[in-house]
DNA sequence: ATATTTTCATAGTAAAATACTGGGAATACT
DNA sequence: AGTATTCCCAGTATTTTACTATGAAAATAT
């Protein structure tokens, strides 16, 4: 399994929240109350989306979460790097490659390189907004299908 | 990680196996230490291979494995998935689906559905005798590049 | 026959990763 | 002051991973 709860979580919270998005702060009680998940895990999640820009955060009351940036901006590979770590299917083709030392000679290799690719060729070609189920606005203001 | 070294094993031992065939069956042992790695491990990872039909075993002395069929008409995802299960970025959308209660409303699963298509679609895109680096052999015997 | 070499079967296990839970401080509004 | 929120750090039960260990069964070599 790739991907764990929390690129799971991370996916449905920045989901939720352009789903219903009104301008201000909405607070993660609300989000995990809607997604059946407990705010103090995700509450570990979050500082990676802080941390990325992704999200705004805002304390005290009336406090909360909003996206800082246009969800047709965002790829789900964006959001799911920023919590997991690189989107690989194996330690050999990581960003920071703990190198193998077969890695000169090995059959398996380009497979692995091949794989890591169209997976997040795919993740980034989703769009939060896709994920959210948002139309596209033109820039006179009609929407297309 | 999505894949385990169960997985990474078995695509460099089928490599091996159909990098050096010689008709007859390769002992684990040679085939082990070509790819550093143990014997004893090894032993637990070849019965799934066995079971799916991919290799034939034979015991006793002189024994080994051998493949059963030609290499190009094995794909990586056919050797991943008999030792992995299901290539699943998630468990949401595997073979036989532990049934997510929230599978009807959820607005990310048609996204990991399109990831662990194109996943399997690039895994079943890779034949054996590509990995093993095998040239093609047309039928009257020439062969092509 | 006996020894040797292999696969096959089952069980155990240390380490790491996963998926949380808990306690409380800092911040902002009412 | 009180309440609601994010933020920070630590702990922990469970599961998974990646092996290791022991030895039986089968086939060949001597």
């Amino acid at each position: 399994m790739m991907i764990t709860t929390k690129g799971r979580y991370a996916l449905r919270v920045m989901a939720d929240l352009a789903a219903h998005d009104d301008g201000g702060y909405v607070a993660l009680k609300e989000i995990c109350k809607r997604q059946g998940i407990t705010v103090k895990y995700v509450e570990q999640i979050m500082p990676y989306l802080t941390r990325a820009g992704y999200v705004k955060s805002f304390r005290g009351n009336s406090g909360g979460y909003r996206l800082s940036k246009d969800p047709s901006s965002y790829t789900a590979g964006d959001i799911l790097r920023s919590v997991e770590g690189a989107l690989s299917p194996v330690a050999c083709v990581q960003d920071d490659p703990v190198q193998c030392p077969r890695a000169g000679d090995c059959r398996t290799l380009p497979f692995w390189r091949g794989l890591e690719k169209v997976i997040n060729d795919y993740a980034d070609s989703v769009t939060l907004a896709d994920l959210a189920g948002l139309k596209e606005k033109s820039s006179d203001g009609s929407e297309t299908v």
